[in-house]
DNA sequence: GCCAACGTTGGC
DNA sequence: GCCAACGTTGGC
């Protein structure tokens, strides 16, 4: 089993709107690193969730894989903000996961926190000017931030 | 709201 | 294939 962290902006679809809805699909990723490590999700793997583009940005909750490499269907939809013109049925460029709520942490998880207990090395995302919305979690890592959790 | 960092686009 | 211009992300 494997460990993800996946963005995104609270005003946008936050974790209160995760556990509400109990699924989602993670549709809109636009962007081909992340769709790569889109695609490498398997069953069962679990996905850090991270509010992004907010005043404290921080990890809040676990999200699981319960669906893999399905084909995002916005890509094709002319209204949707995520078409992608240059997609076809034949070939569709992007992909996507779903999701099952799994928890919110009672204790979120600050980036100053993160970058305090991790190195760039360790954790791609402290790093200055890291974009990326879908990133793979190396397992030391993910059982820190999981002990961090419990602890702060 | 600013802007650094980065990815993408398109002219050449 | 290079790279300038542009658009977006996301921390601050």
């Amino acid at each position: 089993m494997n460990y993800w962290l996946i963005k995104s902006e609270p005003n946008v679809f936050s974790i209160k709107d995760f556990q509400t809805e109990k699924q989602t699909i993670w549709d809109g990723v636009r962007n081909y690193q992340a769709r790569n490590f889109l695609q490498q999700m398997k069953l069962e793997d679990q996905a850090f969730f991270y509010h992004s583009n907010i005043k404290d940005p921080a990890i809040v909750g676990i999200g699981r894989i319960i669906a893999t490499n399905s084909i995002d269907l916005t890509q094709f939809d002319p209204d949707s903000q995520y078409y992608d013109p240059k997609s076809t049925q034949q070939n569709p460029r992007w992909r996507t996961v779903k999701l099952e709520f799994v928890t919110e942490f009672t204790h979120s998880i600050t980036l100053t926190i993160l970058k305090q207990k991790f190195t760039v090395e360790e954790l791609i995302l402290v790093k200055k000017g890291n974009r990326l919305s879908v990133m793979p979690i190396l397992h030391h890592v993910a059982a820190r931030i999981l002990e961090l959790a419990r602890e702060i």
